[in-house]
DNA sequence: AGATTTTACGGGCGTCGTAACGATT
DNA sequence: AATCGTTACGACGCCCGTAAAATCT
């Protein structure tokens, strides 16, 4: 099984056409259609069924979408990882969405530099999930952030946990109370509460907490945000309440799996040795 | 990056001699060695020091090698996992290493068999190890195997821990004792019994259970071993005696970790559900 | 009729193999 | 002298691109 070939395939996978998928690839379709073919002759396997205008993935070919990303990424990150190791001054690269670190960041930085294994660190700032694929394409070494998140191919330890506060207008009813329960915000089924911030942000094209508490202050939305966020973004048309029946935030930080290290395992040790304070 | 100079790459670094690994890849060395010099180019980074009559790797080599091992690996289990999905009457590949099962694989195939999502299920034997190489290349859907092993790409759950037994010849002067302790038997540092148990195994070149337990009714060796062991292999020859400070042995079941299938989880919920019991 | 995938054909680039060279033990 | 990695060179094959055909909406 070859590369190429594979990266064709998810191309088209993702496009669903096969014109679109090799102009994104750079090369005509004749010879992607035939680079497909050839695949699923080598696998013995139908990936898509073509109808002229319709082009669809067989059972067979979702599951070779989602190993193939695996498998691309990992010969994506192998590159990567290893010109990084001949960089003489190798620098630790820390991947962080500002403002979701629990205000540890710095905490960590300075207990992580006292560390006879540390290195210089770079921070990569990033969105929304973005963490994850800088990991996983070796990009990045660590990476702080809240759960959930997609845990292939990486260990986590986590960092601190935090109680949940609503974020509500302070003109809003609800504001009048000291006190919500997770009903009076989520609205929807309990238990789901992850999914439900996260669904907040993508609902809203929102990329970042001063975008999202702009929102809450006009009193468009009303959303759950770790406590550690009023201290440090206080704003007179927003009020914070506690949700004492949220289930808590979970700042973990991440490193990819195969990590051997030791500049990444100080940097996790640094982290993780700030749980009991 | 393509695939194939990898692959390249990974039989120069295990023969670590351009000639061997050229002869292994069938082709011929000049290929291999323009492939390398590329592949470096490529990466702009050395990966071997060559002198005509040694190769060596770099540290960047070194990485790259563990990486392009775990890339390789994924894009095998691509390609074997997608023609699998094709299978319209697919069956799960349990792993499993003969004896290697706490006596519970009957019983976990009983549990998995009444449940809805369960499928027909093939045994694959394996040897000491391989459990996690056939989940990684996407032979297996599910191991059952002791701790400790290597977790890079997998995720497992403890179905059952037990106690140790030293297996030692009946004639051995330490037979007569009751009860034994971890100092008597592994004579080494402690904290490291399970790599104690694994090194005796390849040091005598033993890949079986039986093999091993005439090498100890010889008197050539003391091992340890779980304690489900000794009702399923009563030996005249053989004193099985309790070690109580030995740490237990684990029992997982294990899977790949970006597993979708519902049939693998509920061979999973079979294994765990027998913690209990 | 329009859009899209696929077959047909010709050209270029990459990779391979044989042969010769250089360097080290 | 022998062994091993590298360079040189000629050839094969794979993949690409343009053009045309087939098929469905």
């Amino acid at each position: 099984m070859e590369s190429r070939p594979l990266r064709y395939f998810v191309a088209v996978a993702q496009e669903l056409n096969f014109a679109r998928a090799a102009e994104r690839l750079g090369i005509a379709s004749p010879p992607l259609s035939r680079a497909i073919r050839k695949l699923e002759a080598e696998l013995g396997v139908t990936l898509f069924e073509r109808t002229t205008h319709s082009v669809a993935l067989t059972p067979a070919g979702e599951v070779l979408l989602t190993e193939a990303r695996i498998a691309l990424d990992a010969l994506d990150a192998a590159g990567r990882r290893a010109r990084r190791a001949a960089d003489p001054e190798p620098k630790l690269v820390l991947a962080v969405k500002a403002d979701a670190d629990a205000g540890l960041l710095d905490p960590i930085l300075a207990g992580y530099a006292a560390d006879p294994a540390s290195r210089p660190v770079s921070l990569r700032l990033c969105g929304w999930g973005e963490h994850t694929r800088l990991l996983r394409e070796g990009h990045a070494d660590a990476a702080l952030l809240y759960e959930p998140f997609d845990h292939t191919g990486l260990d986590a330890e986590t960092v601190t946990t935090e109680r949940r506060v609503a974020a509500l207008s302070a003109a809003h009813p609800l504001a009048r109370r000291d006190s919500l329960s997770l009903a009076d915000v989520t609205s929807g089924p309990p238990g789901e509460v992850d999914q439900f911030v996260d669904e907040v942000a993508a609902r809203h094209r929102v990329r970042d907490l001063p975008q999202l508490l702009k929102l809450v202050e006009l009193g468009d939305l009303v959303t759950l945000l770790p406590e550690s966020v009023p201290a440090r973004y206080p704003r007179p048309g927003i009020a914070y309440r506690p949700v004492p029946d949220a289930p808590p935030a979970v700042l973990a930080v991440a490193w990819p799996q195969q990590s051997r290290s030791t500049a990444t395992a100080a940097l996790v040790r640094a982290a993780t040795s700030l749980r009991g304070a």
